[in-house]
DNA sequence: TCAAAAGTGTTAATAGTACACCCATGA
DNA sequence: TCATGGGTGTACTATTAACACTTTTGA
């Protein structure tokens, strides 16, 4: 029927980077990964496309798969196509990232799937070329945070400024003024005040909410 | 060998949205598609991705076989894995975009595959999912200007001013004040002004060039 | 002489950055 | 009472936006 017969076929797969906000720190989660080749090694969390589903409906697939997740944030990064990425088969993998909230997620899928959080800043190193995708995803965030309010993804429904503080020192990887932040964040009308005080600290601080 | 076996592969093609700057105008590439499904439709320039070629190359590749033009600036744009995007088969395609100087492209090939530059501003509608391909490279496109000096790629190697402030203009879809512009450009490191002039105006306009 | 494009500065508004002290409370 | 984190304002700097006239010269 059509003219394609003569060219090749790959496999592809989806690799997820899935960020969490955790101990106020930024991390991914990895698993080891299940089979051959690199069995045992770190891995980011993937699987491969099916015929019935479309590249976007495979990384939702996935992620749920590993979550329990449905319904999050979750952007494509690119495509890796190296002829020797994976050094089994040769393998086209399309990456996306994804923003969750660490207090949603199913432990008992984590238990199944031996998923772990690492650090952004501590990655171990991860099989073939998933240390390089999550750094590229990162650098994203990075560009995305600072217009889009990307931190509603990441954090509970109600949250002190000084957390969302933490997670934006943490996504950019450095420290911000804080009377500066504060200003910052009171121009943004995604971000509201609610009349909660969290009492965890000694003084208790007002919790914030996205709209 | 390995634990792939039971997963299905998919064709894998290459599609490049080619950028130029002509008559004052941001031009894309395209062409008529020369096989079924689709066949005749506007199209923009695209293959398959081979066994002995990275998915990088591939564009690579392919940009040459239509332009003659090597060593072009081309960025990956992004997977798109609708299930039904190609009606004849399924085929996951990857997206690049590149900017290529208009004069240097061998109009020789553009005979052999009836290839055209179209206004950007009124593109045709093209198969399958290619008009949304284009506007996405043009946004990305867009946010890549303010910073960096990608009209190196797109530009003669001289040219004055108000060329470059067209193409500015063209590629944001605004007009820009002269004045501010120029000045932006005279902080610019990367553009340079010569000693040559261009005459083809009465004046004369000084030419400049990137570094 | 005049049409057409080249060239040129100043001011106002906005956004970003640097910086230090008082407050409320539980232990 | 004091240690802890919560909360606040101002001045300076850099960037961006708005705005109009003079110059040169070929036709």
């Amino acid at each position: 029927m059509t003219a394609y017969k003569s060219y090749p076929k790959f496999y592809v797969s989806v690799d997820c980077i899935i960020f969490g906000f955790k101990d106020g720190r930024l991390k991914v989660l990895i698993h080891q990964r299940p089979y051959e080749p690199g069995l045992g090694e770190h891995s980011l969390i993937g699987g491969f496309v099916q015929t019935n589903e479309s590249v976007d409906s495979s990384a939702k697939r996935i992620l749920k798969e590993f979550t329990g997740l449905d319904n999050v944030y979750m952007q494509q990064l690119a495509a890796y196509g190296e002829v020797e990425r994976d050094p089994g088969e040769r393998v086209i993998s399309v990456v996306y990232y994804a923003l969750i909230n660490v207090d949603n997620y199913d432990t008992h899928l984590a238990d199944i799937h031996k998923t772990q959080w690492v650090d952004v800043d501590q990655m171990p190193t991860l099989c073939f070329d998933h240390n390089d995708m999550v750094q590229k995803a990162r650098h994203m965030i990075g560009e995305n945070i600072k217009n889009q309010p990307i931190g509603s993804n990441l954090l509970p429904r109600y949250f002190t400024l000084s957390l969302l503080q933490t997670l934006y020192e943490s996504i950019l990887g450095t420290s911000i003024d804080k009377r500066n932040f504060r200003r910052a964040i009171s121009e943004k009308d995604y971000i509201q005040a609610t009349n909660l005080v969290d009492r965890s600290s000694r003084r208790g601080a007002t919790l914030y909410r996205f709209k």
